[in-house]
DNA sequence: AATGCGGCCAACCGCTTGTAA
DNA sequence: TTTACAAGCGGTTGGCCGCAT
């Protein structure tokens, strides 16, 4: 048995929304708000349409705040890095550029960005040597915030891919190692970055993972005196696994294998981080913890407001 | 001018997730 | 705990438009 259909699809209009339309839903969603129940909205506002299809059309359309298309460099930056990082997580994505929407970017990554970063993987030259050697670019948040530490993945062959382990989201999305790695590559390190702040930040994102780029705005938003040890401790001068801890900044997926072995964390979960980056501590349990450094390592014992592993608790100093 | 082709994007489809009963 | 349903999400489709021939 399949679930009933949420509108009756041979009586409801299908097909693009008429300006008529557009203003019903606009005035009904401005006078009203969408109630929380898109399903009823339809009727209430004196549209002949199904309710998932105003949903979509306000969302992505009609919203005062939507911004189509005229993406900066900015913007295709924090795209591909964050589709390097987790994949066609559309939404994510999205939510990390303000006014655009899952579908937009996902339009715009599938006809634009896509072939611009295969375009780019393809003209990378080949690495010299095949040690992993990741980039870190420093950048100073606004206000004092805190440092944070970019850590990129190198331009990669498909032929490294099998030993970078990418993420779940990456591995399985459509576009491909090429597509993927390209984006990475795209991802070099520019000074339209490092001259916004904002975008620093965001940055920091896209080299990481998802929780770890929700982890980087709480970083700015709630820090404890865990935190901040965290994030003060001085830029490193090598570029190691051990080195990304130090610098507050959780580990992308691709050092797993170099820190713990693939089996630690077994889908790509790298949130052995530190309980205090995150923003939801209360409903994240750490499968295992690596402290950047023995002075976190000593506040550990004393930290009673994250929930802490089990185990596997080390220093990596 | 007519036609074909490819790019672009709005909209749809169907699966997954969240939640209330 | 189970079930039903709405919302959310990502993949796909279809049609419009501009350009090349």
């Amino acid at each position: 048995m399949g679930r009933a259909p949420c509108c009756d699809k041979a009586s409801v209009k299908r097909g693009p929304w008429s300006p008529e339309e557009d203003e019903l839903l606009r005035s009904y969603v401005r006078s009203h708000g969408t109630g929380g129940n898109w399903i009823a909205l339809p009727q209430k506002a004196g549209l002949n349409r199904c309710g998932k299809s105003c949903r979509l059309r306000w969302l992505n359309y009609l919203r005062p705040d939507i911004k189509h298309g005229g993406y900066t460099d900015q913007e295709d930056r924090i795209i591909c890095s964050l589709y390097n990082s987790i994949g066609s997580r559309w939404s994510i994505i999205a939510s990390k550029l303000p006014g655009r929407t899952d579908n937009d970017v996902k339009n715009y990554w599938n006809t634009k960005l896509k072939k611009k970063a295969m375009a780019m993987h393809h003209h990378q030259p080949p690495p010299p040597q095949q040690q992993q050697h990741y980039h870190h670019h420093h950048h100073r948040v606004a206000g004092g915030g805190a440092r944070v530490t970019l850590v990129s993945p190198p331009p990669a062959p498909q032929s490294q891919c099998a030993s970078m382990q990418p993420s779940p989201a990456s591995a399985s999305s459509s576009g491909g190692d090429a597509c993927s790695f390209g984006a990475a590559a795209m991802y070099s390190p520019s000074p339209s970055t490092q001259q916004a702040p904002q975008a620093a930040t965001l940055a920091v994102a896209g080299y990481t993972s998802v929780a770890t780029a929700a982890a980087a705005a709480a970083v700015a938003a709630q820090r404890s005196p865990l935190d901040e040890l965290i994030c003060q401790v001085p830029p490193p001068p090598t570029t190691t696994a051990a080195d990304c801890w130090a610098s507050g900044v959780t580990l992308d997926d691709v050092f797993l294998p170099e820190l713990v072995g693939a089996g630690e964390f077994p889908n790509g979960d790298l949130f052995g981080g530190f309980g205090p980056l995150l923003q939801d501590r209360s409903s994240m349990e750490l499968s295992a913890c690596y402290f950047p450094n023995s002075a976190a390592a000593d506040m550990w014992p004393a930290a009673t407001d994250i929930v802490k592993p089990a185990g596997l608790c080390h220093s990596l100093t």
